[in-house]
RNA sequence: GGUCCCGUCGUCUAACGGCUAGGACGUCGCCCUUUCACGGCGGCAAUACGGGUUCGAUUCCCGUCGGGACUACCA
């Protein structure tokens, strides 16, 4: 069966990339009916935070991402603890005691001379007894492992074959000490232990790779298959970053996008199905998707591409569901009612645009005298215009104040051919605004009363 | 600098070695229309470059150029 984990460390929110790679790994596992597992990796004691791990585990679950099994690497410490004396004791791994400050030294030596910074593996050579009694002495130290120096070939299920001389990188650091491990270490033992199938991740550890595939090696593990995503790229092409865009999966949903735009977006970078498409949920794409359909280069993250399908996604809402899920974004103390959202709806790209729009049904916005003229119009003509429609409106009962009946009582005396001459002097009177909903849209949700006096205060504005 | 990865319209992408290089976003124009928005129709716009291989390269190979990632006692 196919298991696949998405591993974020808690040191920050969900990044929108990460999304995507808990994303890639849920449909792959779920496309074939596997697990997908979330493992919390912690090992940084310093980083790590249970208010960013409370925004992982909720960015998931915003987006429909569900998960099989949970771990979380503090709670695996013993664990990592026995492989690595293992290791150790297999001669695989020994203690280093080399201060940070020789290694730099040593780093910039190199460097100066042009060769690859890359550790010594001075400690090698230190007998038994002479690391016994420096850990007996409390020496500060990290374990190293032994990497064998060789090529290291494997397949990349979207790149192909990849190819890396380990012999180049030196021995790694894999833990600072038995009881504090490192990522490639930590991850190597659980992608073991927990039955990983892929590894599904981003570009970036591409270089983590042959690490890995080393170190399980070492350990007698069989290491997983391998496939590195391409990034997400700012507009100028690098990494997406904070400094260029928002790149937390909140910031988004706080700008009021939906899930399902933001799932068919991010899906959408680096993949594509077999049938042309731009629309897909949840669902669908995970019964199409295919990884090995997945782009080699990396994707500009196009915001303007998230509005469109965002707002198509808000527009096919149902005004109930509109008006539920758009509470968060109205002003303090307003509501909004169904038969705003039902005239909002196909109007706004974001939730968080809602509150513009609404607010003219709260109060009538201050507006120029001028604004009531359709064209060039004379402002006795607007007058003369709106009190006839005030006459007709006035004879209509409250409960027959909706859209459909308004629109059959007025349009009579909108001249044809020319209608804006009643409706666009209307329209503002109800608005107070140049853009706005339909005047039927706008009388249907004020009302009668607040309607008939909006329509008196532009004549009196007229006159 | 070193290692690795990548390269189709501005952007996301499609095209088992066989089209006039297709779609979508954006943009521009037109239509609808009481403005805006929505919607409909249409236009502009790409295989980085140079060599091979082949009857035929976007596709396979090599080189050049360009971009990116990594280069921690972070993950």
């Amino acid at each position: 069966m196919v298991r696949v984990r998405f591993a974020p460390s808690p040191t920050g929110s969900l990044h929108i990339g990460g999304a995507r790679t808990a994303l890639f790994n849920w449909l792959h596992a779920k496309s074939q009916g596997g697990h997908f597992i979330l493992r919390i990796e912690d090992t940084d004691r310093e980083r790590s935070t249970p208010e960013s791990e409370a925004d992982i585990l909720e960015g998931l679950s915003w987006l429909g991402i569900t998960w099989d099994e949970f771990y979380r690497q503090s709670d695996r410490i013993g664990i990592y603890r026995e492989y690595l004396k293992k290791l150790i004791d297999d001669d695989k791994a020994y203690y280093c005691f080399c201060s940070k400050e020789d290694l730099e030294a040593e780093r910039q030596a190199l460097v100066a001379q042009g060769f690859p910074p890359k550790y010594s593996g001075r400690c090698r050579a230190l007998s038994k007894e002479e690391v016994v009694k420096r850990l007996n002495e409390n020496k500060e130290h990290v374990i190293r492992f032994k990497v064998p120096e060789r090529e290291v070939v494997f397949k990349d299920l979207i790149r192909g074959q990849v190819k890396f001389d380990a012999s180049l990188s030196g021995d790694v650091i894999i833990a600072k000490n038995l009881d504090q491990p490192l990522y490639n270490f930590a991850v190597t033992v659980d992608d073991f232990l927990m039955g990983i199938t892929h590894v599904i991740r981003g570009e970036e550890h591409l270089s983590n790779t042959p690490k890995q595939i080393l170190l399980a090696e070492a350990m007698g593990m069989n290491a997983p298959q391998f496939a590195h995503l391409p990034l997400i790229l700012n507009t100028d092409r690098s990494k997406m970053s904070k400094r260029m865009s928002d790149v937390a999966l909140h910031d988004y949903r706080n700008k009021g996008y939906l899930p399902q735009a933001i799932v068919n977006f991010i899906s959408f970078l680096g993949w594509h199905p077999r049938e042309d498409k731009d629309m897909m949920s949840l669902d669908q794409i995970t019964s199409e998707f295919e990884l090995n359909r997945v782009q080699k280069g990396g994707a500009i993250f196009n915001v303007d591409k998230l509005d469109w399908l965002n707002a198509h996604y808000i527009n096919s809402l149902t005004p109930e569901e509109l008006a539920g899920m758009a509470k968060p974004f109205m002003p303090e103390g307003y509501e909004l009612t169904i038969a705003m959202a039902a005239s909002v709806k196909g109007r706004i790209k974001t939730l968080a645009e809602i509150q513009g729009i609404v607010d003219l049904f709260f109060k009538l916005p201050a507006y120029d005298t001028e604004l009531l003229k359709w064209k060039d119009m004379p402002l006795s003509q607007v007058t003369s215009n709106l009190e006839s429609a005030l006459t007709v409106l006035n004879k209509i009962g409250e409960s027959d104040y909706n859209q459909a009946n308004l629109e059959k009582v007025l349009s009579p005396l909108a001249p044809e051919g020319n209608r804006g001459e009643l409706f666009w002097p209307l329209r503002v009177a109800l608005s107070g605004s140049k853009a706005s909903p339909g005047p039927f849209e706008i009388m249907e949700v004020l009302g009668k009363q607040e309607s008939l006096s909006r329509i008196e205060k532009a004549i009196t504005k007229a006159r």
